[in-house]
DNA sequence: AAGTGGTCTAGACCACCTT
DNA sequence: AGGTGGTCTAGACCACTTA
């Protein structure tokens, strides 16, 4: 081992490329629609071609591309239906899992579950937002770890990082952030009371809502890519 | 274009070996556990190990295999949680596809529907389990296409060649189909009175029995890799 | 302290599109 | 035909695991 600048630093060279990729689709470096070309990336990166395209075979996976044989790479078009989409897969499978947490969750996990919510608070009321975003990211993912099912779990990961970045790009005003709270407050006492059948519709009106509000923020008519960079966030 | 043998036979040298790799995942070729060594795969596709990467990184996405960075490939074990998991996973996706295809599909659609469900009687009158297969598979993506949510058919498409290796290992028993025929009449006419819960609740226990079935007839112990070949079909 | 095997690069190859 | 850019190969490189 070699003093202290850590040994690998985050894995593989597609791994890396992947991140670098992601961040300038956030920062609008690339527009939608635009194609991606191996070449190009594999000298902006430094790096090989066949690095990059495994780079872009994981982004492809996690819906931030379009990636088609012999075609190449296309950055996807974050259309309000793209988001729709993507909202209404989210809810289908995480319903699932808030059922599933009502039955396998313990009771230390739910103890578990309202600590992270405690936090989650914590940082809102300091207006801290991306605490908040990764707080709130948090709680959902532990929800669907607890509840077991490893499939679900992979798919919601997947998209995880975008639709973070989505929410990033509208904002987390401080009217979402009330609403998150008391959604998460109520989900938890669902949990507690085992009623899986409420636990779900809270989930799925939570989803909903958190959907028409990144709706609402969202400009109207041009296609946009993830991120294009946020400056104001709490209230929007 | 060089006379007539196919231009380039189902596209990129990729797709090729994952299907081969396929292949002999169903065939037992490989045991569920084993490490799939890319220099190994290369020699025996005769290809190049970067090619046999792709491959791999596309089964990963498809359930086949697990993927480590650093790591390599390992065959997924078939335990029956795993099928569990998928199958819930597929129920919450298609019970969501079902409310859309009530809300989105044109009196064509759902008699193109019948149409194709007209065939798989025919087909299971006849005994033939592989039609049977196929076109119960059209049926069910007919629906997700309808439904309109791209993000939820590419999920489902996905999984769809694992989950058709796993239905043709246990066999497709005349009870099976009687089964599923009289599920997928009862589905078509909620459909017809666009009554979306009575779809939702059909399109739920037919997933959930469909996932019985193939636990009961699944060897109860051992862990299994998607095929093994099965030779008796109808009347399992 | 090798060895094994995943990762990466450079350049050739070839599919597809344009002229 | 020619060009552009995705695909593929061979071999070097390096992370991780054995002793």
């Amino acid at each position: 081992m070699h003093s202290s600048n850590g040994p690998t630093l985050l894995g593989p060279r597609y791994f890396k490329v992947a991140n670098a990729i992601r961040e300038d689709l956030v920062r609008g470096e690339f527009q939608p629609g635009q194609r991606l070309k191996t070449n190009e990336l594999a000298t902006r990166y430094g790096t090989g071609s066949n690095t990059v395209r495994e780079a872009l075979q994981q982004l492809n996976g996690e819906g931030w591309i379009i990636l088609a044989p012999n075609r190449g790479a296309v950055v996807r078009p974050l259309t309000r239906k793209v988001i729709v989409d993507i909202y209404e897969m989210r809810e289908a499978l995480e319903v699932c899992t808030a059922r599933s947490f009502v039955e396998n969750a313990s009771n230390n996990d739910i103890r578990e579950l309202s600590e992270i919510q405690d936090r989650f608070e914590e940082a809102a009321q300091q207006g801290d937002t991306i605490e908040c975003s990764v707080l709130n990211g948090n709680f959902h993912r532990f929800i669907n770890q607890c509840a077991g099912n490893e499939e679900i779990t992979k798919i919601i990961d997947n998209y995880g990082r975008l639709m973070s970045s989505i929410r990033r790009y509208v904002g987390y005003g401080r009217a979402r952030a009330d609403r998150v709270i008391s959604d998460h407050r109520l989900l938890i006492e669902a949990f507690r009371d085992r009623d899986a059948d409420r636990a779900a519709s809270i989930t799925s009106e939570h989803l909903r809502v958190s959907c028409e509000d990144i709706l609402a923020n969202y400009l109207t008519d041009v296609d946009h890519v993830a991120g294009s960079f946020v400056s104001d966030a709490v209230g929007a």
